[in-house]
RNA sequence: GGCGAGGUAGCUCAGUUGGUCAGAGCAGUGGAAUCAUAAUCCACGUGUCGGGGGUUCAAGUCCCUCCCUCGCUACCA
């Protein structure tokens, strides 16, 4: 196969904040995947990404926090790109939109389109603080809404009582910024003409579409906006923070930041190219029509990376020689939520990524998120999944197939990888199998069914263990030594494979068990195929990945704030009287209790109801000891269709609470004075 | 209000162009095995595919309508 060149890039991360694991799960993740990937299969590949460091919510915080939006945007842009980092995300070059470089290259896109006449300048009133001399945006624009009466109105729109109207209706007007009323300021803007470029952008569209499948999700986003019919967009801005307007008579107006921070991805790769010392590298990327872009986004970035940025390039390209490369395709995730509710800093809801990898190994988040991305819909990271995706998959199924191999290989092979022999069907099929995994993955991965494939690869390791039982080495071992030999040895080609597939997902772990292998990672449509060097000699087997108590796991969801969640109260199904009616409960007494056999979680009860006496089988050996039930009163169900378990008849239920320890419960004791055979009401 | 997305097993989610599509993983129950981080493997799902109507020989899958959840609604990044 031929060669790709693919130019990737993620979002830029607005630097006045913190990434959070809702960043990851739509932009990052899937694009170091995918970039990963490609890698290990030998395409040509550059990855940029960098901070977006303008805009008015900076220099908010900024005044905020009394200091320079300059210190704001450094103090993020640190903080991101070293939690990046430990996250494992392989950015060839982790830019800024501060550096000079970038703010000539916004600035030569703007006057290419102003000295062409595209622009079109624009006079408009607007909100003016002088008190801090700026113009204010609608949002930092208080007042009363001129319809209701409502206090807190925006300047354009009111949220009480939903009406639109003109910014000079409101009344009484108050500067968010500093509380002062602001005066009514002509400015001037530039605006560049959307609406010329629709016609091309939506061929343009239907064509990356109809050539290289984009995402429902994001065609749904662009034929929105193309019904709307696209109107002139203000790319200039009143402030002092940003890339200054390049004209000599403008003062105090920066380019305003959607348009500029996209060429950030130019700039960035401009960067990268002065860290290596090739100043030529970036063109070979952006200008070359044989580039596969891919731009990895959120969906709140869509109209920007499938009609803004195509748009600009397009003017760009209509004008000179050189021309940049579309996207070619747009994977735009949705939002990954946490717990049920949206990530919200304010709030205190959600967990920065920092902070996340300060607790647990980037490769657990990076299998959990990755598992679990929200390519279609809006998905959940729970912290109950997080520690089942880790214990049940990382270290149950991948980690203890990888273990039971080596310490098995250590204790019968000398720690060498040993011989294959004559092959039997279960060899053969196993084999096959394992040269399709990785042509499998990589097709759902080439299609951004980035979630789909790491199903895949964990469904190897799933197989491994399958095959290991199915083929007791444990036994063959002292019947047949050159069959256990035979097994032992695909079990370790598998893990050979499954280092190098899952490489893209769990880096860290993957590095760990190429050293285990003592061998180096392949070609990716190889990787099922070439094998590990017979006698190879191993290293010692490590521990991938330690289980996560449940302690520490209560720990983090006991930190979340504690919210009344009043939807969650209302959502219990109702019922009638009558039906309640239906369920008998009766006061009973516990008279005799004994454990099942077998079981480790049941009780075989005798309960006295007075008239009558049952026998019924409980789930709470977990909580209570046989000799400590005998005499407590309890409540139970009477007319619970009889069931089995563990070949016992069960003639009723118990009525127990859970309790904040997992896996137990306690009974509801019934007050001493009650008789036998009460029935609740 | 407008636009968009979603409502599928207890939980988290898959289900291309209508016809083995009623599924997977987890949880649960039973069993096998013991090399391994008590880790593995096998078997078991009577789900009104949100409600109601319609098109069709045939509909989670198309149309209409209603209910519920979420997102966007342009000078906001």
């Amino acid at each position: 196969m031929a060669r790709e060149k693919v130019l990737v890039t993620s979002a830029l991360p607005y630097a006045n904040g913190n990434i959070h694991l809702g960043h990851l799960s739509g932009a990052y993740l899937p694009a170091d995947i995918y970039v990963r990937y490609k890698r290990l299969n030998g395409d040509d590949v550059v990855y940029v990404c960098g901070s977006d460091e303008h805009g008015v919510p900076i220099t908010v915080t900024a005044d905020k926090e009394k200091i320079t939006p300059k210190e704001v945007v450094d103090k993020f842009h640190e903080a991101n790109k070293k939690a990046f980092q430990n996250f494992g995300m392989t950015f060839d070059v982790y830019s800024r939109t501060s550096i000079p470089v970038h703010h000539s290259t916004a600035q030569e896109f703007f006057k290419c389109f102003y000295d062409q006449g595209l622009l079109v300048e624009k006079k408009s009133m607007q909100f003016f603080d002088e008190k801090v001399n700026k113009f204010l945006p609608d949002r930092y624009v208080e007042g009363t809404c001129p319809k209701c009466g409502n206090e807190e109105a925006r300047s354009d729109e009111c949220e009480k009582c939903g009406s639109l109207y003109d910014p000079t209706e409101l009344k009484n007007p108050k500067s968010k910024m500093t509380g002062e009323t602001p005066v009514w300021k002509e400015t001037s803007h530039w605006y560049f003409p959307l609406g010329k470029f629709q016609e091309r952008l939506e061929k343009y569209v239907n064509e990356m579409d109809a050539n290289y499948k984009w995402k429902d999700n994001v065609l749904q986003y662009c034929r929105g906006w193309f019904n709307e019919v696209l109107k002139d967009r203000a790319i200039t801005r009143d402030l002092d923070w940003g890339v200054k307007v390049p004209l000599e008579d403008v003062q105090n107006k920066v380019l305003y930041v959607w348009f500029e921070a996209v060429l950030g991805y130019i700039s960035a790769a401009k960067e990268l190219s002065e860290l290596r010392g090739e100043p030529e590298l970036w063109k070979k990327y952006w200008q070359d029509k044989y580039t596969k872009y891919i731009a990895f986004i959120g969906k709140d970035n869509v109209v920007f990376h499938t009609i803004i940025f195509p748009a600009i390039l397009m003017a760009w390209n209509d004008a000179n020689e050189t021309k940049y490369c579309l996207p070619q395709n747009v994977p735009a995730n949705e939002f990954l939520n946490f717990e049920g509710k949206k990530f919200s800093k304010s709030r205190g809801w959600g967990i920065d990524v920092r902070e996340f990898l300060e607790l647990f190994p980037a490769d657990t988040l990076r299998y959990t998120l990755g598992a679990n991305l929200p390519e279609g819909k809006d998905t959940d990271f729970f912290w109950k999944e997080f520690q089942s995706r880790t214990n049940g998959e990382l270290a149950d199924i991948l980690g203890n197939f990888v273990n039971r191999t080596f310490t098995f290989a250590h204790k019968h092979f000398e720690g060498k990888v040993p011989l294959r022999g004559t092959l039997a069907k279960i060899d053969e099929d196993i084999l096959e199998y394992l040269k399709e995994v990785p042509v499998k993955a990589a097709e759902l991965i080439e299609r951004y069914k980035i979630k789909d494939a790491i199903f895949e690869m964990m469904n190897l390791a799933r197989a491994g263990n399958k095959y290991f039982n199915d083929s007791e080495p444990w036994k063959s071992s002292k019947t047949n030594k050159e069959q256990c030999a035979s097994t032992i040895n695909i079990c370790l080609n598998i893990i050979y494979t499954l280092a190098e597939i899952f490489e893209p997902v769990i880096p860290f772990t993957s590095a760990k068990i190429f050293d285990m292998l003592n061998a180096k990672p392949t070609q990716w449509l190889n990787s099922g195929k070439t094998n590990l060097v017979e006698g190879n000699i191993l290293n010692e087997p490590q521990i991938l990945f330690a289980k996560l108590e449940d302690k520490i796991i209560e720990e983090q969801i006991n930190k979340l704030p504690q919210v009344i969640d009043l939807a969650a109260t209302e959502a219990v199904e109702e019922i009638t009287i009558d039906e309640f009616k239906r369920v008998k409960l009766k006061v009973g007494k516990i008279i005799a209790a004994e454990n099942v056999k077998k079981s480790d979680r049941l009780l075989k009860l005798q309960i006295d109801l007075g008239t009558e006496k049952r026998q019924l089988v409980a789930g709470i050996a977990k909580s209570y000891n046989p000799e400590d039930l005998i005499g407590k009163k309890i409540l139970m169900v009477a007319n619970l269709k009889p069931a089995k378990l563990f070949g016992i008849e069960s003639q009723g239920m118990v009525l127990a609470l859970d309790t904040h320890e997992e896996g137990k419960v306690r009974l509801i004791e019934i007050d001493e004075a009650i008789e036998l055979g009460k029935t609740a009401k």
